[in-house]
DNA sequence: TACTACATGTCGGGA
DNA sequence: TCCCGACGTGTAGTA
């Protein structure tokens, strides 16, 4: 049986099937009433309220509210759960150990618990990151200018990783930092810090900045810093694979 | 009724337990066997698989694999969802306006159906914040050492927000940036932003990292570039209110 | 483990 | 709306 599911479980119910789900590696929902502590990098209370709390086989634990994309609190991956019965209310309570974090979900009122043993064995296929554009122009480096010969890739310097380092038709370094959204002012002190750490050594030293745009402060700062830009955006392709996959949209 | 549950729903179950979950604003759970499609910002294709389905009153969508904290696919809040029959299977679409990102999952086998009419009215209440670092310096100046005078906080410059914009005994301008957790060179890199575009207009301007601790890096680069470190944690305190909320740690 | 940087980041605040 | 920066960011990759 892959689900198992129970409607305003008693408190035995709910340890008993919340330990067969733990024990069956199953991904443990549960909708309740309940109240909420964190302490550990920080700290959080939040008052009593209608939530989803999903605890995964892998230790992350997961509490949603009614609204947006973020858990209101969690647990990442590696925490140990343990469910204990307090004076009047089951205690949900995970523990993280480095660093030492502690969440623990005051269950008022369990209106259903449920386990479900998924089999997956799939991982996500994304297209259009970072690394492809780089990826990119470094097969195709006649996107950012003719002329331009990329040399090293992540390439670890003394402040920092540059993404693609490499010369001019003219022999000057250059500097290339990419960004697959619109780029920032943070995105442009990143480049900045390579390209000055560069001319601690190189003379001749240019830098630029690879996206599809730019904010109106990242162009004001990468002008006045004297760098450069190269409208680029990110490619979607898929990577080159034997068998491809059929997506949904065809 | 706060809570439907269905276990194996036939077809033209999961279209009604879903429209009417939909309707009351309620908070739509799915175990299934699915295939998502993304296309948007980026793009994705994940294969079949067991996941884990909420879709939220307020357009949120999550895919959860039975690994990490994060969904492996999304929507945001403010997305349209809607179910289709398609040849075979039941496809869930959700749409994104702008930037446009179509979501679609094509339900293999639905293992259980649910909807939670969640009613929560709290809202989390933090402590340890970049924020609470800077207002508890605000108040004790002394805390970065003798004579500082903090004059703006969220002080708008050219080139982005100073956290806090201050004189020390001396008389010299004091640019400081606060960091929650340890800091590394893309933190001394925004206070080297800040203490750049203030010397533009000043003489005798400092830039100070206020932190936890420093990785080795952002340490070599503050050195190199006359920057300071003040180490100092955030504050775990609770802001003062009437009626104090008692912990689960109590 | 620490460091570095990306992310379909998400989220909130301010102009 | 765009811009800017924090986040208990999480996550992957690397030394």
């Amino acid at each position: 049986m892959k689900v198992e599911v129970k409607l305003n479980p008693s408190k035995e119910e709910v340890i008993d099937l919340f330990s067969r789900g733990l024990s069956t590696e199953a991904i443990v929902t549960i909708f309740a009433r309940c109240n909420v502590s964190y302490d550990g990098r920080a700290k959080s209370e939040l008052g009593l309220g209608d939530r989803v709390i999903i605890i995964k086989p892998d230790g992350s634990f997961l509490i949603h509210q009614k609204e947006k994309r973020e858990p209101v609190n969690w647990q990442p991956p590696g925490s140990s759960v343990s469910l204990k019965i307090g004076e009047d209310k089951l205690i949900l309570r995970s523990v993280r150990r480095k660093p030492k974090e502690i969440l623990e979900v005051g269950l008022i009122d369990v209106y259903l618990l449920s386990y479900f043993q998924a089999e997956d064995y799939e991982s996500l296929a994304l297209m259009g990151s970072e690394a492809e554009m780089a990826d990119l122009v470094f097969e195709n480096p006649e996107l950012i200018e003719p002329g331009f010969k990329p040399i090293f890739k992540e390439k670890s310097i003394r402040h920092g990783i540059i993404d693609i380092l490499g010369k001019d038709k003219d022999g000057n370094i250059v500097v290339l930092e990419f960004k697959r959204r619109r780029a920032d002012l943070h995105a442009v002190s990143q480049l900045k810090r390579y390209v000055e750490t560069m001319r601690e050594e190189y003379k001749n030293v240019r830098g630029i900045l690879v996206a599809p745009s730019l904010t109106s402060g990242a162009k004001r700062l990468l002008e006045k810093e004297g760098l450069e830009f190269k409208k680029l955006t990110p490619p979607k392709k898929e990577k080159s694979r034997k068998g491809r996959q059929k997506t949904l949209f065809d």
